[in-house]
DNA sequence: AGACAAGCCTGTCCGC
DNA sequence: TGCGGACAGGCTTGTC
């Protein structure tokens, strides 16, 4: 499941490939993801060329003049840079054909992505009302504060809300809260500033470790499986719900919280 | 075989 | 009555 460091990955990653690149076609197999992909808008595309590549949240955006891509991953979407003309397969949904003969493929098996169109000079409702960049400056504790401010939602509940804060999916708020030593449990608004500052840090290094990982695992996007490699990165506690504490040993405990299995360690976690 | 996992949006209900 | 917050439900399919 693309969390927030194998989206960036996926955005570095094709942006060599297809930055400044002249679209020749789009091509739809399958319209029907989270939402019906808008094909006649995105043709207003064809013959333009992509001016960024950037992110947004978990959403990817392709500029260009007449308009902007936005993709979104889902939990089982990837996107790969294909050189030839080689036949898609059972799930590879949707093909942005490219001048200089390469193709970039998006593949989902799930289907719970999503390929939406954004016209110029507008910001998408699924994309204008989210939260912070859990990487840049504006997210500080300060921020974070305000939004725990009077909630009794639980805390990984609150920090896997992109309203909050973007990015922060089930496994990196599990590890998060593991290393800030907060209980995933805890009401947000009984949380104090020097926890929550912990909390911050611990979101955002363990991000940036995810992202370099997968900067290194994943750099080559052209003809690669496209399999992502930042699983394999030792998790804390995330799928480890039984397994001792990497701290203190004990066995860690799982429960559910909003529908989503939470790890953590009833001893380090308070 | 059937439960489960995932991100995240939508609808509903609750209390102030 | 209106509103935000909390929370359940739904989508989908590969994997156990």
């Amino acid at each position: 499941m693309p969390e927030l460091p194998e989206v960036e990955t996926t955005r570095s990653g094709i942006e060599p490939h297809i930055l400044n690149q002249a679209i020749s076609g789009i091509v739809v197999r399958q319209p029907k993801l989270r939402w019906w992909v808008p094909e006649t808008e995105l043709l207003a595309l064809v013959g333009q060329r992509v001016k960024h590549v950037a992110r947004r949240g978990k959403y990817l955006l392709l500029e260009a003049d007449a308009g902007t891509i936005l993709i979104h991953l889902g939990m089982s979407g990837s996107l790969r840079v294909i050189s030839d003309q080689r036949e898609p397969l059972k799930h590879d949904h949707v093909d942005i054909l490219f001048g200089h003969g390469k193709l970039l493929r998006y593949t989902d098996p799930r289907r719970f992505g999503a390929i939406l169109w954004q016209p110029p000079g507008q910001i998408h409702e699924r994309i204008s009302r989210l939260g912070p960049e859990p990487l840049s400056d504006e997210f500080d504790v300060d921020c974070l504060r305000q939004q725990c401010k009077g909630r009794s939602v639980t805390i990984k509940q609150l920090i896997m809300n992109s309203h909050v804060v973007v990015g922060v999916g089930n496994i990196y708020a599990n590890e998060a809260l593991f290393h800030a030593g907060i209980d995933p449990r805890r009401p947000a608004g009984r949380i104090s500033a020097k926890r929550l500052t912990l909390l911050v840090e611990a979101i955002k290094s363990i991000l940036m470790a995810a992202i370099q990982q997968g900067g290194t695992t994943l750099k080559d996007f052209v003809d690669s499986n496209g399999q992502p490699g930042y699983f394999q990165q030792s998790l804390s506690v995330y799928g480890r719900g039984g397994k001792p504490c990497r701290n203190c040993s004990r066995p860690l405990k799982e429960v559910r919280l909003g529908q989503r299995s939470t790890v953590f360690c009833n001893y380090c976690q308070r």
